[in-house]
DNA sequence: AACATAGTTGTTACATTATAACATTACATA
DNA sequence: TATGTAATGTTATAATGTAACAACTATGTT
């Protein structure tokens, strides 16, 4: 499920990204990096780590869950991809240059996963930890349900 | 760490919750189901599955893996309890009589888990699925950082 | 009391998700 | 080319969670 018109896009867009992002920042991004990110854009649903495993051991031999991980902590800490608790799953950024406080949506049909950014909610957060004296350091938001597309059908 | 004055206080009122609300359902509070909340009642931190099972190991020989998450299963159906889907791990619920869509705190410091119900917040959440056409069902919302407390020390 | 029933627990086995530890290889650059 | 660092290979294992079926327990009905 893509839940865009052109997909091919969105992929392409995420691959040079990460190209600028690496080069700016001196990081290496291998070729199995890319792989992994790219197999993790291949749609825009949450993507498993042995989902990943499987895709890569078909064209690269050596592929065992370490492979995949060490990809996985590198897209996470470059903040390439992110990962959703609720589901054990990856997802890519999609925005990962202006990045911000973002959440997600989440479609329990499809699967298409949104990432949302807005300041709004992100200001009502902040409100609530400071209200309860709490110095917010990490926000994990996810919302499931149904997207727009699968609620008209 | 218990963040409360008394909480033998907070460990009795939520024994009493519980059996009152299964008794009102028509529920089994088995002794099984009362001895894993009580563990997870020992503090205010999240409590890890496997800890549980290795305390009712101690005073139940044949206490397994299923042991544990089907009483955990039965406790978070009946919102006895919630899973901090970040941290792999359970808490008691704080509120579980009036029971709206709430979100956590966790200090990273001392452990301690706060359970909040602002309807600000909640509005907030509600507002931007609505602006994105999509259908709230279930909302994952945990906050890191540190607590009061310990940002005093 | 005997029986039927549904819910709970026991038991074994396994699935899924993730990391530790150490060896080897590739890459940059001096 | 030597040398150090980062990346990958490799083996093993830890941590989290479920499937499937057997045995038991409580409860209500004949
Ligand atoms: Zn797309
Ligand atoms: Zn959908
Ligand atoms: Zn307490
Ligand atoms: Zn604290």
């Amino acid at each position: 499920m893509s839940a865009c018109g052109e997909h091919d896009a969105c992929t392409e867009r995420a691959l040079q990204w990460a190209e600028q992002i690496c080069q700016e920042q001196g990081l290496r991004f291998t070729t199995l990096r890319r792989r992994v990110l790219e197999i993790i854009w291949a749609d825009h649903a949450p993507t498993k780590a042995y989902d990943i495993l499987a895709q890569l051991e078909q064209e690269h031999a050596s592929a065992k869950p370490p492979t995949v991980y060490r990809a996985l902590h590198f897209l996470l800490e470059h903040k390439l991809i992110h990962k959703l608790d609720s589901q054990n799953a990856y997802v890519g950024c999609s925005h990962p240059l202006e990045h911000e406080a973002c959440y997600f949506l989440i479609c329990k049909r499809c699967h298409v996963v949104v990432e949302c950014c807005g300041r709004a909610l992100d200001q009502a957060i902040s409100d609530s930890a400071i209200a309860h004296n709490f110095s917010r350091q990490k926000t994990t938001l996810e919302i499931s349900g149904e997207c727009e597309a699968c609620l008209q059908q």
